[in-house]
DNA sequence: CCTTGGCACTCGGCAACGTTGAGTGCCAAC
DNA sequence: GTTGGCACTCAACGTTGCCGAGTGCCAAGG
């Protein structure tokens, strides 16, 4: 397999890499992590207290940069660590550091239960750019079942209605409507008032249902009250109430990201921040976490997003009340922390499940 | 005054500044917006039409940077306008272009009247900064008068209770308080119908002063109705409502900065951009054009903001029923076109502030 | 008195060049 | 299997020289 007739024939643990290969690895992504810089044999060997001397050490990354692990950026520079290399770094090389204690205290202390939703989102995700230094990411939580509980019409001027929804609790949304003629303040009392008695606590899939049911059939018996509730609920409940606020994340730090020497480039720079605003990718790529069980890590293209190309993004579902309704994470450099990066994500998912939990 | 024995000595019509020094100041600036490198006698020459040799325009070049209008970057460079130079230039000399035609007509179809005043705000800040290509700026209008349309009551588990609040036509804020005491959904109502018909249109602060008026006298006669209503309105009238929502802006196309090389140094853009997550800044230039009367022109450190040393922010107030209620612009490098973005400034203050109007 | 061509000078930008130092691959000796 | 040694490579850096754009000043000419 190896063109080095040096190569070591040693115990074969994991994907064909001695045990030696995999502890030179994991020093080598360590030590790269820290300082940025191409690491070479002599450092290595530093870095190993002499155990090996420089030479050995470039024998075993021979096979290491054969096995498309680490590069080197060019012939006499030292090794960088491949998308391959940082993979089986963290999912077989890494020890996770526990927390500091500052930290988790400020974590603890700032996403408390109780309170405005939004804004405990909010707070997590800029917790996380903080502790991190790098962009913190919230998904605003789906909405499982999208239960109506409460509507209210209010008279504008110009024939236009504002209507008022309360779903799921504590969700407020409100928009505009024209309905086709004038209705006054007390027509449009008595049409929420019919409305909330008779859909309070539905679905908005079966309000939408029987709404049309009721606009088929019955024209004779239909008093004007009704005609009036059913004109303004059509309006309401046709447009997709739901997806338009889902589609959507809070989003924290992302200036600290202009830190990073990968990101010295304006040119990508300027593609990442576009990606952020226009959402959409970085949704989807969150998306695919949403199904995973706990931490999910995408390293460099990996996430099949061009312009995360040099980012690698940390994720963690959420829950509430036992469902996984959304998820939080990290956006920062490849050369990341994975170490101290992977437990704060932990724990602020954690964190934010219990807050909203304990919300209901 | 000037060194230089060739000083023309010809009408003084701009702060001691000759006919042909304005003439040149002009073409120089105009032709450094054009493609932002040092204008030297000779470009300036044959821009011109060859009117004036190379030489002649150097003694005038002279005068012109002793006068602190124009500087250059090394000894050997052509000279670049100082921000004095621009205000000059913006303010006496400037040739305003006309709108381009698809630019006016995709204002005017995207920026109508009616629909959500969030959307109208949302889109005329996209508009700008799409059709200037600089980074666009819209404040949330500021409302003079704050007055209580209506409020409703809605329980939720643990005690809490979730407020909904209509201010001022058309504007929903909602909220959760914790009253002492659990409230059944009918109580609830009755001390929002009793809120309602009490205070309905009067202004906040007139409802806080009642409130507490209330509160004070009148212990023995109030019954438990009024008691439970005043309880929560005064839970919810403690805290500032208008504030809040007031100190913030929607920017659009911040991305659109990064192309700019004044900008390349990620540093600067760093701290631009944490400035424009941190509002405070921004929201303060943007006060100042709150009393102004029309066009406004931020030259570079004229802002007194260090992060926009190098930009330049041209702003117009939009007024909702006679009154000016907000500011919006643009944001940019100080070598902008002027010509250009004044007009396009001006015309979306007038549509939006026209859109706002008729909303009502 | 203003304008203009000429001239010496300045300085950034660029390419060519050599030097340095870190790092590699391979080999022979242990 | 490990190690020191050796030749080789290559980015980074400083030096040098040259080119071109531009300036300031001056003296001649309208």
């Amino acid at each position: 397999m190896s063109r080095n007739p040096h190569r070591t024939e040693a115990p074969e643990t994991l994907g064909g890499l001695s045990d030696r290969g995999q502890r030179l690895l994991k020093v080598l992504v360590e030590r790269y992590i820290r300082d940025g810089q191409p690491v070479g044999s002599r450092t290595l060997s530093r870095d190993l207290h002499q155990e090996l001397s420089a030479a050995s050490i470039r024998n075993v990354m021979a096979d290491l940069e054969e096995m498309g692990l680490v590069a080197s950026p060019h012939t006499s520079a030292g090794r960088v660590p491949t998308v391959r290399g940082y993979r089986l770094f963290v999912d077989s090389l890494l020890t996770i550091k526990p927390l500091h204690e500052g930290e988790l205290n400020s974590l603890k202390s700032q996403l408390l239960p109780g309170g405005d939703r939004q804004l405990v989102l909010k707070t997590a995700s800029s917790l996380l750019s903080e502790i991190t230094a790098m962009a913190g990411l919230v998904t605003l939580p789906r909405r499982e079942q999208v239960a109506l509980r409460h509507i209210e019409f209010l008279p504008l001027s110009n024939n236009r209605v504002l209507v008022i929804l309360v779903i799921n609790e504590q969700e407020v949304q409100n928009r505009i409507i024209h309905p086709s003629r004038q209705y006054s303040e007390s027509e449009l009392q008595q049409a929420s008032n019919y409305l909330n008695r008779e859909f309070a606590g539905k679905s908005m899939d079966e309000v939408r249902r029987v709404l049309l049911r009721e606009m088929q059939e019955a024209r004779e018996e239909m008093n004007q009250l009704m005609a009036a509730a059913i004109e303004m609920a059509s309006q309401v409940f046709t447009e997709e109430v739901p997806d338009s606020a889902e589609e959507d994340y809070v989003l924290a730090g992302q200036t600290n990201l202009m830190g990073y020497a990968e990101m010295a480039d304006v040119g990508k720079l300027r593609r990442l921040f576009d990606a952020f605003t226009r959402k959409q990718d970085i949704l989807h790529l969150l998306d695919h976490s949403l199904g995973a069980e706990g931490i999910q890590i995408f390293i460099g293209e990996e996430s099949g997003y061009s312009v995360l190309d040099e980012c690698s993004v940390v994720t963690s579902p959420y829950t509430c009340e036992g469902q996984v309704v959304g998820v939080l994470g990290v956006i920062g450099p490849t050369r990341m922390a994975y170490d101290r990066v992977i437990p704060i994500v932990d724990v602020t998912a954690r964190l934010l499940s219990a807050a909203l939990n304990q919300a209901h």
